[in-house]
DNA sequence: CAATTTACTGAGGTAACCTCATCATGAGGC
DNA sequence: GCCTCATGATGAGGTTACCTCAGTAAATTG
């Protein structure tokens, strides 16, 4: 199994789960980055646009337009951060955190997962190249 | 090893191929969509349009966008299908087919590459798996 | 031979990024 | 207290890699 032949079944499963992926989100009118973005804000509560953008690895910029776009659906909402006037925090609304919620529960329940053709064997093992292959 | 993990562990790999590739590709000035669409004609010869836009997996108005690229930078040429003259066939140039040779040849030799932290079990282990997800 | 289909391309649009410049605020030196 | 420098966010504008839709020319089919 040569590198070429390896990189090349790598980014057909990437196509599906992208694609997987922004299906599944279809239905709430998201964009994957959208929710990529809410996701985070879901799991660190009240965050700083710069810490998002270092947990989304995107330009600091960058982050301030998938708040935008989140804020203008009324999925989370901006505020000055108390301690330091310069920065804003980005905590979800009630509507965010249903949101969210109800997107993961789908995905969970979805079995149209694609790692769902994997044995619990299989996805361990799978598991541990990848993390070989990304340097532990 | 639930499916969430997976994907995470999956996207940071394919992170990681997609940097090495651009920054392979870099010294020849071809981004990695122009490089692909090069490699496909020198794999197969002189080509429809619409039949590399199938290849690429990409709409038969973005071929012509990306075969616009390469025949700029005089890689690709483009010349009537002598068996139907509303067909356009896409060929190498002398230069494109000695760039595609170069960069190819420096992607193997680059031991840059990602997949090199595996031995030859664990890679075949992975293409077995990765091969299994998508489906056979 | 008229009607339909096919191969490509112009026009215009989108998502998801980027950099660079600007502005307000914060922190440290003196 | 001021000055300088660093930091947090954002405006302006750009890029890559796609897309759809409409149009033209050529081929196929009824």
């Amino acid at each position: 199994m040569d590198a070429d032949a390896l990189a090349d079944a790598f980014w057909g499963v990437a196509r599906q789960l992208r694609s997987r992926n922004k299906e599944a989100l279809a239905p709430w009118e998201l964009t994957p980055s959208q929710f990529r973005g809410a996701a985070v804000v879901a799991r660190h509560g009240p965050i700083r646009l710069s810490a998002l953008a270092e947990h989304l690895r995107i330009a600091p910029r960058s982050a301030t337009e998938v708040v935008d776009d989140l804020e203008s659906r009324g999925l989370v909402e901006r505020s000055p951060d108390p301690g330091d006037r310069r920065a804003t925090l980005v905590t979800l609304t009630e509507r965010g955190r249903t949101l969210v919620g109800e997107i993961q529960a789908a995905r969970h329940a979805r079995s149209a997962d694609v790692f769902a053709t994997l044995d619990a064997h299989d996805r361990a093992e799978l598991g541990r190249l990848l993390r070989k292959v990304a340097g532990e």
